[in-house]
DNA sequence: GATGAATGAGTATTCATTCAT
DNA sequence: GATGAATGAATACTCATTCAT
């Protein structure tokens, strides 16, 4: 039994390590890039000896490719699971959620845009076919909009781009102390995307068709 | 007036190679990022042994620092003298010109959004300054249009980053052999564009208040 | 037990190697001088790659801190426990203790002299306190021989300097295979201690004030 | 006549450039030490590109052996010109002829002691029979008051290089604005040394043979 | 005599990683 | 799971020197 506690521990000690890793490593890299981010300053945020990192991922673009994976599942994870009003449409619940979760982890975002070209190429597959995922969600939106008569009917999948580049900048320049609250972003951002989309009154395929 | 030319021809070729040098750092910085580029690289592929990279930089980031500087200088300057048909409206104007801009030159467009934080302070706070310049021209657009009643009048600086961030994604996905030509590309952004910040009809603000 | 052994001797082998860089370090800046000695040049001495170097010293200037600190210590430490025949006078003792010590370590005095300029700032004032400590010896050796007559009692601070370097240059042209032994060098030196800060007899202050 | 001029002029600015370069060679050398000098350093001192250097030394080592050269022959040359008043003997002349010039060169003669390693072999084999031609004016000075009786007759070679080193070492402290003139100086060591050769009186060999 | 560009070898130091213990 | 020592290759940058002009 003691053996038993032993090894539950020790799992339990290796567990928690990797997780400090894996935090080090997001604040590193989404601060100065997987780059120019050594084993040895996240071993250090650790508290731990370099050597000791490999003991829990076998190489640094694991770690990279780790956190990389974790963050699309999780956002891919957190979609599915979103709580919103019933009267709310696909294309505002879509835009809110894209600006809430990513002004609430900003260093996951940012790492996940600006570091997939650090991916190696097998890696960066696996990423990629989850990012086109989760823009398939909207170009979807879009297109049932599209159908609907609600929303302009071209590229769609172009649209979706715009709108994800438009609204995964947030991060960027968003300040708390700023003078506009993460709501009211929200709030914007939700107006901007409508309008951009929405098919004028008296332009209705019914109407001019 | 041989010595005279002598001095101008050699020069010159010092002129030649710091743009070569200019060139191979563009290309690289672009694929792989400031901190994955090494001088060696650079210096292989202007044909020159590494040393000689610091007759021309005198550090490697002063060759980042170049490349920014310059294009940012490029950018501004090509607003400028840049010539659209009399009726076209300022706001299409600047979303034609930033698209077509980007379009022409992603690497130097890439680098300047990516590698921000590769720059070391003091260089980094002068490149702000000249991209909050190019921010502050279509900032003024979208006040004055407020002004006008044309444009919706909320935080003018925000849609001004959502506007160029959505521009700006542009270059990261297309591709020339893809189904939309520039000028597709240009034309379908033109209108989220405008959709996105134009005042409903029956809102205006004359007719409401 | 058997983890902490190999703890023991992980680290034993670590000291043993950091004792071969001191020496390899040693050598060569001894003979070639600081600034003129490479790492690589070191760690090919030592038998290891040049970042090995690296787990045992920061910087190279660590290397000569390190060997001056432990020069100066030493020396210091030798003086205290020197063993002297009881009829033996300070000054003698010290003129013997000086040359033996310095023709035993030409290497780390040669260093220690040599190098002074080498050293950064703040390692060079903690050097000079040291070395201040060891002039102070001989310096007070003069004043109470001045004080009890026997000794000239002119600018004993510029005598015990003028003594130093008369005898910390012995090692600079001293060979084992030349025609005078260590015993005979520090014989001659003595007389020419002696006889330079004796009072003559017939001025000594008592018989002539 | 004008090409004529015009070569003089050229050779004139040659030679007033290489002097130049001398001056600041010394300068850093005795500062920094010859291997942490370069030739970069020296040129900028100069006001000049470092390939223009080549014009006026072949290598750096040719700079160092220059002001070497140079060095002990104006120091032999000056002890043959030196100017004493007749009464004084030949030993107070040898050693106020030293303080005083080591004093007035101080650059030149840290370099001369310092830098004897960093000449190439050939170049060291012409310094040192210079040094050892300049050694044995001392030598012969002790040699023959030995003969006479005055001095102590032991080992005048090694009395040569310990009264040497002991004068040679004053430049390394000395500071004008200490609390002795140079003249004080002079007097001092005059003292020292004279009373660390001179024969105590009553063992004069006439008396004790 | 001087320049600007270039070379080829070298500098101290850092890197991700391995591995015996 | 962690350590300390080591590797082998790389890093940005500097060096003395050459040379066409």
């Amino acid at each position: 039994m003691a053996a038993q506690d032993t090894k539950v521990q020790t799992r339990a000690k290796g567990q928690a390590t990797a997780d400090r890793v894996r935090a080090a490593a997001m604040k590193r890299f989404a601060q100065a890039g997987y780059a120019a981010v050594s084993m040895r300053e996240i071993a250090s945020d650790v508290g731990v000896r370099p050597g000791a990192l490999y003991n829990h991922f076998q190489t640094k673009q694991d770690i990279l490719n780790d956190l990389m994976l974790g963050h699309m599942a999780q956002l891919l994870d957190a979609w599915e699971t979103a709580d919103f009003p019933d009267h709310m449409d696909a294309l505002e619940r879509f835009v809110r959620f894209h600006v809430r979760y990513h002004l609430e982890r900003a260093d996951e975002v940012f790492i996940s845009y600006m570091e997939l070209r650090n991916l190696e190429p097998d890696n960066f597959e696996t990423i990629e076919t989850e990012r086109r995922k989760y823009e398939a969600i909207l170009t979807e939106i879009l297109e049932k909009g599209a159908q609907d008569g609600r929303y302009t009917p071209e590229h769609p999948k172009v649209t979706t781009r715009a709108i994800i580049a438009m609204l995964t900048g947030i991060p960027a320049w968003f300040r708390e102390s700023g003078p506009l609250s993460k709501s009211d972003i929200e709030d914007h951002y939700v107006n901007l995307v409508q309008n951009a989309v929405l098919r004028a009154p008296g332009q209705s395929p019914r109407e001019t068709g």
